[in-house]
RNA sequence: ACAU
DNA sequence: AAATGT
């Protein structure tokens, strides 16, 4: 192997290192660890400087455990200007949008976790996919396990397609044996959920 | 308290 | 700072 520079942007000690061990020790068991490797030393000092984060995105993910890589991470969000609502899947592996829905208006926060996750799981069994399903959110977990969306959001004049949506989510449920996990997103350990919206 |  | 949920 070539000699290779490592830039770490978050880390125990941030910096750019000229070995994998010294690096390693920087990143390994930090959550959400942002690191890359580099093929020359300016490279490296340019990214660092930089502080490229998105391109230690791709690096970021190859640390995440092999189960998790072969998943689909699903996340909602309100934007604060309008309060609409937007979920959305990504294939962990590469971070590709798998699907994206909204804007719902007159929604929550959970609404979306809850539908994230089913449309996930219709997405992947309509392609005989196995591949677990992460998501950030442990009430969205529940709701889907009892085949149920607990919301206390009342109805409006806006959000007829929203509870219609919900409906036909806990129907399918209900009718079909899908054969994914779904399982919680360790934010704690490996850092924001690729599906996130960002700003936060 | 925990998770968004 | 506020809201959504168990
Ligand atoms: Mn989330
Ligand atoms: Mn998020």
């Amino acid at each position: 192997m070539a000699k290779k520079w490592y830039v770490v942007w978050r880390g125990r000690v941030p910096g750019v290192y000229d070995a994998w061990d010294a690096a390693r020790a920087q990143v390994e068991g930090y959550p959400n660890a942002a690191y890359k490797s580099f093929t020359s030393e300016a490279e490296a000092l340019a990214a660092f400087a930089a502080g490229d984060a998105h391109t230690a995105a791709q690096q970021t993910r190859a640390a995440l455990p092999p189960k998790v890589r072969t998943g689909y991470a699903v996340d909602a969000a309100l934007s604060s200007a309008d309060g609409l609502m937007f979920y959305r899947c990504v294939r962990i592996a590469d971070g590709v949008e798998i699907f994206r829905h909204g804007p719902f208006p007159d929604a929550t926060n959970n609404i979306g976790e809850f539908l994230a996750i089913v449309d996930a799981l219709r997405w992947l069994t309509a392609r005989a996919d196995r591949s677990p399903v992460f998501t950030d959110s442990n009430n969205a977990i529940l709701w889907v396990a009892h085949a149920h969306c607990a919301t206390r959001l009342p109805r409006t004049a806006n959000n007829d397609a929203l509870f219609a949506r919900i409906a036909e989510a806990e129907r399918w449920l209900m009718e079909t044996p899908y054969c994914n996990a779904v399982l919680k997103w360790r934010t704690d350990l490996w850092g924001e959920n690729p599906a996130d919206f960002g700003r936060k």
